[in-house]
DNA sequence: GTTAATTCTGCGATTACCGCACATTCTTTG
DNA sequence: CAAAGAATGTGCGGTAATCGCAGAATTAAC
């Protein structure tokens, strides 16, 4: 859905980043101030980056805390081109987090259920979609760290 | 840091996240429509969800995009009390995401990095800390999917 | 049933946002 | 290298959103 060039973004547009990195709802003006903008450029260049798909601007939340009690890890073994199981396995829709990785397993993939049925029902119809050989289960008991201010390099 | 307890969320506490998960800088103005309540009220509860930590609303990115170039899951176990070796994890600057799991690994780790020598500095020290008994580092080849409306319950 | 605390509404006063015309800088390209 | 074209930035006026606060309404506690 997403065809990423590896789009170099100037010191300005990683301050950017960086200042909504800590706030999302920061003020055009602030962001202007911040990085020595006037208010309009600033605002064209959230937009860009917005509109570019680089950044987006969201809620997040632990998902324990608004009704999700069962959060899982799936690690899955695949045959084929593994990116497009990732494909297919981002379609679910209780999938949040689909990464391709190097390693005893080919695919990660964060899964969000209300509850045990739920996740149960997913691991099924993660298992039996084509090109997964194999998969494990790590279903969450606690959510100990989790930040997005990262900055940038 | 964050002293949890099961928050009760009403039914427009919820509302207001899952439209802030689509839109992070949705206007006040915007959400006390949806929601039915003034402006004032919307800007309220918001601030509340925010002070309260329940939700932040931040600006989210492809870690690869913003010059890391290296991310990798860990998976660690453990011997002695795992949420001390994740509250331990959750210290290193490198780590934006600790979870305690149920399965053949206690924790996962989530690290950004900037390079494999980077990586391989975070791998050391994550090795040396104490209560880790072993770990298997997967090297992030692709994201595939990365979404946070995943709505309230 | 009264009190206290929380939550909501309804305003002005202030600030931020938006769109647009024009200036500036950076890239092509002949 | 000069001119054309594309980005990117500035300044500003009209509109809309935000903020702070006083008082009403609702909810919870006793």
């Amino acid at each position: 859905m997403s065809s990423e060039g590896p789009v170099k973004l100037d010191a300005t547009a990683k301050r950017i980043i960086e200042l909504l990195q800590e706030d999302g709802r920061a003020s055009y003006a602030a962001i202007a101030k911040a990085v020595g903008l006037s208010e309009a450029a600033a605002r064209a260049r959230v937009q860009k980056l917005l509109d570019s798909e680089i950044m987006q601007v969201v809620a997040v939340t632990d998902p324990t805390q608004v009704g999700f009690t069962r959060q899982a890890m799936i690690g899955i073994r695949t045959e084929g081109d593994p990116l497009q199981v990732g494909d297919r396995l981002a379609e679910v829709a209780e999938v949040d987090y689909v990464v391709t990785t190097a390693g005893s397993f080919d695919l990660l993939v964060e899964v969000v259920c209300e509850d045990d049925p739920h996740l149960l029902d997913v691991i099924r119809r993660v298992r039996e979609l084509e090109g997964v050989v194999s998969s494990e289960t790590f279903v969450y008991l606690k959510l100990n760290k989790q930040h997005y201010n990262w900055g940038t390099r």
